[in-house]
DNA sequence: AAATTGAATTATGAATCCATAATTACGTCA
DNA sequence: TGACGTAATTATGGATTCATAATTCAATTT
């Protein structure tokens, strides 16, 4: 919400916010892997920082929901469920077909020439089959979409769910087959935003989202947790 | 998500976490008003608590988007703007038609009744002009809608939106009118629900919060932050 | 009189310390 | 050998302390 102190300040960041990100970071990557108590005192040592803006930091990734702090016992990594899943796939649908309805509404022409230019360098990652590099433009893309809908309550809604599952897609390795799927749907994303067509982009987001989901279901499904 | 630390504990709850839900209700309440620096030496004081857990519980509210830290500055409690308001419509608005759609497939005959008994209950308020009374079954009744949906994530994004909102609501006294028309729709909330229609039920969910909505924005207007 | 500088005050950020709950390790007994 | 109970250890919750950034306010200058 926008109240502003008074004074714009530029001040440094407070320790406990770096150790937001670095911390975020390592669970999403799976330094820090679901399911595993996070040492307190080690993480301390390791980056030379009290307990204090440790715990703080804590208490945020709290409640963004990536891990779970149990009173006098500590702080674990949140696993990531088949449940969880299909609890979290209409929550992040709603929101990802209200972030096309929107973006058609308000994208500027020069927001889509952004897109589309990341669209064709991700379609020649893939063309090469370079997965890493795929996937860094697939993001960018999404995150741009998000951006030309112009609705930062939106965007940290849709970011904390996405960042909940992102561990999970960062380990899932996408079959060919659904990989060509998820392609030929962004030529459809880019379609639809150039007529600036929320019902068609908001129905294709959904349905792209929804490829997504099989791949992480099938993931957990095998490497099981449970 | 599902972690459980291996065992289930009983323990008290944490001060911080009291502290969280006493500066909520402070702030959703009024008694700390939207835009006013939070005091943190005098908070504690006030509650006998030192600054460790304080801050633990500003750090959290602030995640949450009730009050904003600014480095060295210390805390504000964040106001709601009318183009605050113009972003997180559209978002509940996703959240609210889910619940129902959800609602709709999942509600049992046993839970259908509680709500009715609920609803017979708040129009006698309504009748009475018991607003007080009116507007806690009210709460209840969408409380009871977000549970029967069965689904966790939505439910915690709901709220926090709500949270943010409720502030304004609790002030704003609504017109006769959209009284009226509010009622009205509450019939056609139940109706869609015994009826477990939930293309109906997300419909009239999302005029029934946009009927809210103009209740704040009249509010904000007049006794406007702006 | 208004504005600017600098000292004094105050509040925040972070580290340390202490009490207590939880876990682990060990020893005893069945 | 295995289960139980108790002591030792460890980790967490909370208070306190210290350093530093921000604010206040008075004094000086224009």
């Amino acid at each position: 919400m926008t109240t502003e102190p008074n004074i714009a300040t530029i001040a440094r960041r407070p320790l406990h916010m770096e150790l937001v990100d670095c911390l975020r970071d390592m669970i999403v990557e799976g330094t820090l892997p679901p399911g595993s108590k996070i040492p307190e005192r080690d993480l301390c040592e390791r980056f030379g920082v009290s307990r204090t803006p440790m715990r703080e930091a804590l208490k945020v990734l709290a409640v963004e929901g990536l891990i779970l702090l149990s009173p006098n016992r500590g702080a674990w990594v949140s696993k990531l469920t088949i449940g969880d899943l299909e609890e979290v796939f209409p929550v992040m649908g709603a929101l990802e077909a209200l972030s096309g309805e929107l973006a058609c509404e308000r994208i500027t022409d020069e927001q889509l020439a952004d897109i589309r230019a990341a669209h064709e360098e991700m379609v020649e990652h893939y063309r090469a089959g370079r997965r890493a590099d795929y996937f860094r433009l697939n993001r960018q893309i999404h995150h741009a979409i998000l951006e030309a809908a112009g609705n930062a309550t939106l965007a940290a809604q849709y970011r904390a769910l996405d960042a909940r599952l992102r561990r999970a897609r960062y380990l899932a390795n996408v079959s060919d087959r659904r990989w060509a799927q998820a392609v030929a749907e962004h030529e459809q994303i880019l379609a639809a935003l150039a007529a600036r067509d929320g019902t068609k982009l908001a129905a294709v987001l959904k349905q792209h989202l929804r490829n997504k989901f099989e791949t992480v279901r099938e993931w957990l499904a095998d490497h099981g947790e449970r």
